[in-house]
DNA sequence: TTGTATGCGTTATCAC
DNA sequence: GTGATAACGCATACAA
């Protein structure tokens, strides 16, 4: 007597519940409940472990989550991994997430809307436990479908104010006015600042942390001095030339994330410019090489490993107790790397 | 008269293919049809539409994978995302795999054996479509279960041998033998090599494209110009402090992965010398920041993206597919970048 | 504690 | 084409 498994998709049926309860001689609900670490009758238990083992059983989450409403997966979305902080954060994020016994379904929009709702739709399709993501304020109306639906959210990087969400940040302008203070201390006065986007909360605390140390020293805004680089190396690359062709080129500049960083060492490269002899440069976000480079790049180190544990800590809190909890934001602050890419004046 | 709308988890109830049906006023089938791309009469597509639209119905993933056994989520581990081949690996298949309709489930394990483990448990208690992973000896005898499961199985970057899988790598050994002959070109002699693991395929063949190139120019292999660097920067470190203490030290160093270059640069930064004048190196893996360099880092740029893309058509074709196809193994080549971190001897 | 029975939201197999 | 209905594998309420 032969038994079909042929299955639809061509892969070989999987031992159930049924089966263990079959060969273990106790009940589907006994196996069940031993699965979910109920108590169970020590003969039964032993018998269930063995059977188990033997037909090298696994649960099916798939239809347990049917039951539970619970997948164990958490959906992150990010713009791009090509920047290392969204990869490394991911490191340490499927780390800690890990322990809590959950895995990350992960989701690369590129900044493109249409992709970022599809993102957004295949999470709602796949019951997600919860949602992880940096803001972007096009997501407004989507996002509080999803928080109405009762899925979590949590950002972190960028926010989207208005949504009762958890919320993971670092001390962006506390930390961009401690490195312009740097340059400041130095006897800059003429300091240019590689803008991310404005629209962007990061973008805007790290301008406003610029704006503030100016200020606090009496150094009046030159506008001229403030170049959109729009989070791109290339957007870098062109403000940085923008910069330095003017009448009266500034002789630091803050850039205020690690691609337009790039941008900016980059066109100082192709123009045979120095750091820090023809410009200080600080950059916020560091990378293993900006210690290795020729002078060594001052830089603001995010505490990556700290925000994804924050992440998780808030992610796990809100998993165990759905309802009864505030939304909590955490904010993070981060060191300053001195090294030398800036030079007294 | 309130309907209970109150879930185990604290969710709002979401609408159902039920409620689609009744509100269109067709049978359950109609609907489920509609969903899956089926002919439907006009009046009943219609309808069917206009309740999709106002109940906001999302089809439940989870409850149809339990029917179909397609979860449309496909599985990722790596050792590490810190190393930016991975995170930029992601990055693009992330992308790729999208456009397929599925998404990466993605597990860390940072090459603990225990949660390397854990993560095929998880996948395959998510009854995950396909598994993608960098190869590792340690799992064979796992992987054999997965595969007899009828999990398509996909490698790339290390190969495990004897494994019916699909397979994506680059041309290893052609890569170094060519970037070891540009050294030999410049009138090197003394070459050393920082060696990644030699029990993994892609550490074993940039050791072959080495000692290759040294044995085409009838150079011997001196033993203590092969240092281990265990792919790692502080291995790195070690190996190139190693080779420069000796009486005859290299005068140039092939290291062959990111990690061990940044080990590398670090040691020299840190005893004074300069590239290329105390040192010629080169790197297998380029990353951005190497065209800053002060001379520019000659290295072995990985073709990433195609990688990915690669990745992505077996991992279509094996799907679409299951059984009627014999496993295929895509090799791709990598480009040499010259810059300055080299000179002639 | 254990066994039994019901339902979760789909898809698929029937007759119609 | 469409409508009813039986699975899919599991968790759980209920009765024992």
């Amino acid at each position: 007597m032969t038994v079909d498994e042929s299955r639809p998709t061509g892969r070989k049926r999987s031992p159930t519940i049924v089966d263990v309860a079959n060969t273990a001689g106790v009940a589907i609900g006994t196996v069940s409940r031993y699965l979910n670490g109920h108590k169970i009758r020590r003969g039964n238990r032993d018998q269930i472990e063995h059977a188990i083992e033997k037909l090298s059983y696994r649960r099916n989450a798939v239809a347990a989550a049917m039951k539970t409403e619970l997948t164990h997966m958490v959906g992150l979305t990010v713009p791009t991994f090509n920047y290392e902080f969204h990869g490394v954060i991911l490191e340490h994020l499927t780390r800690s997430v890990r322990r809590s016994g959950r895995a990350l379904l992960t989701y690369c929009h590129g900044a493109d809307p249409k992709i970022m709702e599809e993102a957004l739709d295949f999470f709602a399709s796949q019951r997600i436990d919860a949602l992880i993501m940096t803001g972007d304020a096009g997501m407004y109306d989507r996002l509080e479908e999803v928080v109405e639906q009762g899925t979590p959210l949590i950002f972190y990087n960028n926010d989207l104010r208005g949504l009762p969400a958890d919320r993971v940040f670092v001390d962006n302008r506390g930390a961009s006015h401690r490195v312009v203070q740097h340059l400041l201390d130095l006897g800059h006065e003429r300091i240019g600042i590689l803008c991310g986007d404005l629209g962007d909360s990061s973008g805007r605390e790290r301008f406003e942390g610029y704006e503030q140390a100016l200020t606090e020293r009496r150094i009046p805004l030159e506008p001229s001095y403030i170049a959109a680089g729009g989070w791109t190396t290339s957007g870098g690359f062109d403000a940085t030339k923008r910069l330095m062709a003017l009448p009266n080129p500034p002789t630091a500049i803050f850039a205020s994330s690690y691609p337009m960083t790039l941008g900016a060492l980059g066109w100082l490269k192709d123009n045979g410019k120095k750091v820090p002899d023809d410009l200080s440069l600080v950059s916020f976000d560091d990378v293993p090489l900006f210690r290795l480079h020729e002078a060594g790049i001052t830089a603001v180190a995010q505490p990556l490993e700290e925000i994804a544990e924050a992440i998780t800590e808030l992610l796990v809190a809100r998993l165990s107790q759905p309802e009864h909890r505030v939304p909590r934001t955490i904010v993070l602050d981060c060191d300053i790397i001195l090294r030398g890419s800036t030079r007294r004046i």
